[in-house]
DNA sequence: ACAATGTAGATTGTCAACAATTAGATTGTC
DNA sequence: GACAATCTAATTGTTGACAATCTACATTGT
């Protein structure tokens, strides 16, 4: 396992689920967000919901407007995605340089088993689920070096960046070919697995850039 | 006037004066911050404070532990920097190209009036003061280019660096050259001023790397 | 004397009610 | 019929009280 995930606070898995419903796209951009309903769906009163809505503004996935209430913020423009990119890359990169050598069986269960589930929403052509592994895919990268500080701001880039994951897989979905990028995903995993190190990072640098 | 601040939440206010306090370094890392104390000083309720807390924890300027309350984040450890600054370096770089050809005669009177403020903070050897206005400054940067993605990351990346901005300044006082560091800023807004840009942009890489 | 355990205090997490503000519908007028 | 002012309903902002949890100190037994 990654990591190890300990008591999550109401506050936190609340916004777990909204972030997931977001970077899939089961949340689309423009959409209102009621207190009151997410209060009633939850089963909790409006403060733990304030506070997850607070948090995933921060990250760049909700936009709030004083007492005009919030929304799903639309993705960063795509001409910002040439600034975003180069530091995901740099981001990713570092991470991958600093875990590979502590790498171990339990990471690469980890690995397997979000392929599986990788493989699995290709065929159902599950467009909304494979954006979801993908960014948790890149996310556990980030969290296996143990710095929360690079984890967050990962998660704000990537909050910017969603469209791109979206991009991906509706061309794909489109050529019918989404097993492709299960293909891809298996073989970065590969390439990390089998080294060296520098063809690792390689890797992960072409299929940031490529996919 | 860079940014037309409107009226800004109670939140925002107290999120505003607390950043404020830390970025400088009125609050020291490890700090306690207990939220009844907070809603008094302020003269508000809890509610306020615990979002301007959890905003402030998302830009990793506080820790919070699960019902153990929140303190002043330690700053990053400096082999992150090695990440972290070029991260600062794409950005800033992108936003002075992106609105360098539009600045005009109230962007540099805002900023002239930032170099005076720095000036007397140095003279006066405040070494709670300077760091802020020049963060201030740098942010300015961000906040022109009218893109909030691009200031909301910017944003997460300077609370991970302050300590390389209280470094310089905590040197410059003891070498009793606080004016030289005031000087520095000052070359930087005149090569923005005079032009071109490619000089202009290069006074900024060659600022954020040896300052 | 020291370790384990229990208790008290302080602090955060949660809730429901109230106040302030906004968006949209309704009405009145030209 | 179109436009403007007003009003109503819905939603957010704020508050104080209550519940759950943790830390630190004191107590007790060995």
């Amino acid at each position: 396992m990654i990591g190890p995930t300990a008591v999550r606070s109401t506050r936190e898995q609340i916004a777990d689920h909204l972030r997931n419903d977001v970077l899939s796209g089961r949340l689309a951009a423009g959409e209102k967000l009621i207190e009151e309903n997410l209060a009633e769906r939850f089963g909790v009163s409006r403060g733990p919901i304030r506070e997850a809505i607070s948090q995933l503004t921060s990250e760049g996935l909700f936009i709030s407007k004083k007492n005009c209430g919030v929304a799903v913020a639309a993705p960063a423009p795509e001409s910002l995605h040439q600034v975003i990119l180069p530091i995901r890359r740099t981001l990713e990169l570092y991470a991958l340089d600093k875990i590979f050598d502590d790498l171990n069986e339990n990471d690469f269960r980890f690995w397997d088993d979000l392929l599986f589930q990788m493989e699995r929403a290709c065929r159902q052509n599950d467009v909304y689920a494979f954006p979801q592994l993908d960014i948790a895919l890149h996310r556990s990268f980030l969290e296996r070096t143990k710095q929360p500080d690079l984890l967050a701001i990962w998660q704000t880039i990537v909050s910017r960046l969603r469209s791109h994951f979206w991009r991906t897989v509706q061309h794909a979905e489109e050529m019918g070919t989404m097993l492709m990028l299960w293909q891809h995903h298996v073989d970065l995993i590969s390439a990390i697995r089998q080294g060296p190190k520098t063809q690792a990072i390689a890797a992960l640098e072409a299929h940031i850039y490529d996919n």
